[in-house]
DNA sequence: TTAGTTGCAAAGGCTTTGCACGCGC
DNA sequence: GCGCGTGCAAAGCCTTTGCAACTAA
């Protein structure tokens, strides 16, 4: 499980005990949460660590490809350990639950050459939208 | 072109030099402005006009569903009046130029269900993301 | 040792809110 | 005239920044 951490120290991130925890709780499936969640939760396993702290480690996350920022609502912006295995999003427009998911079929082919405008497109995103069980 | 402003009399939208001038700035093609850039070229034509009440008619016309709320980037949200045919966006990651797309399928049915974890899935965006001809 | 990391507190960008005044219907 | 819309200024949420003290390698 603990797949961040081992490819953390792999890629010679400077390891300390802050970086450890925010890793620690970003990991596993279908996590998604916000700046202020990983914060609170790092605080019960260390509780001096700051907010800045946690900003500093999550963006340097991003920077390096290990963890993916995902703005699902015009609110504060989520954070999901699930990097390496491309996956779309599927979101509870209630209650806000997020879960991945893996359709078929590459999207990236569906924006035919002459609706590109001349970009060179490299990345799609995907979000599903709709209510889930409990709030259907 | 003045389909919006035609469209909100119909629905009986309380109408004010300010919401207006709000409608007006929307109206067009490609048209992804943050409430800060409506509110600018507000400005323009009705000096006196306040954010506050920017934000109140961007707003409204979300919750009308006559203009489509984008959050692109982690930054400020954009207001995309082109609500009534459903599209697609492309991005450009250097200079955030947005251009509406209409690829061919529809993404909806592209989720299997037993990939839906029970949800009820009524919508999906999709955003392209790449670089635009003059940043390539 | 030494460059990189942390914590604090303050500032910053974007958005919402409370309330008195003003205007569309 | 009534009720909703407006403007102002203040507050709010989320995030970034500056800087001195600290610590992993």
């Amino acid at each position: 499980m603990s797949d961040l951490l081992e490819r953390l120290r792999a890629r010679g991130w400077r390891m300390t005990s802050q970086r450890r925890v925010v890793a620690e709780v970003l990991d596993g499936d279908h996590v998604h949460l916000t700046a202020d969640e990983v914060h609170a939760r790092a605080v019960a396993r260390l509780p001096e660590i700051s907010r800045a702290t946690v900003y500093n480690a999550l963006g340097e996350l991003v920077s390096l490809g290990e963890v993916i920022e995902v703005s699902t609502d015009g609110r504060a912006k989520r954070y999901d350990p699930n990097a390496h295995r491309p996956h779309q999003h599927l979101v509870c427009s209630r209650c806000g639950t997020i879960r991945d998911v893996h359709p078929a079929g590459d999207p990236l082919t569906d924006l035919p050459a002459e609706q590109r405008f001349g970009f060179t497109v490299s990345a799609v995103e995907v979000t599903y939208r709709g209510l889930c069980p409990g709030c259907a």
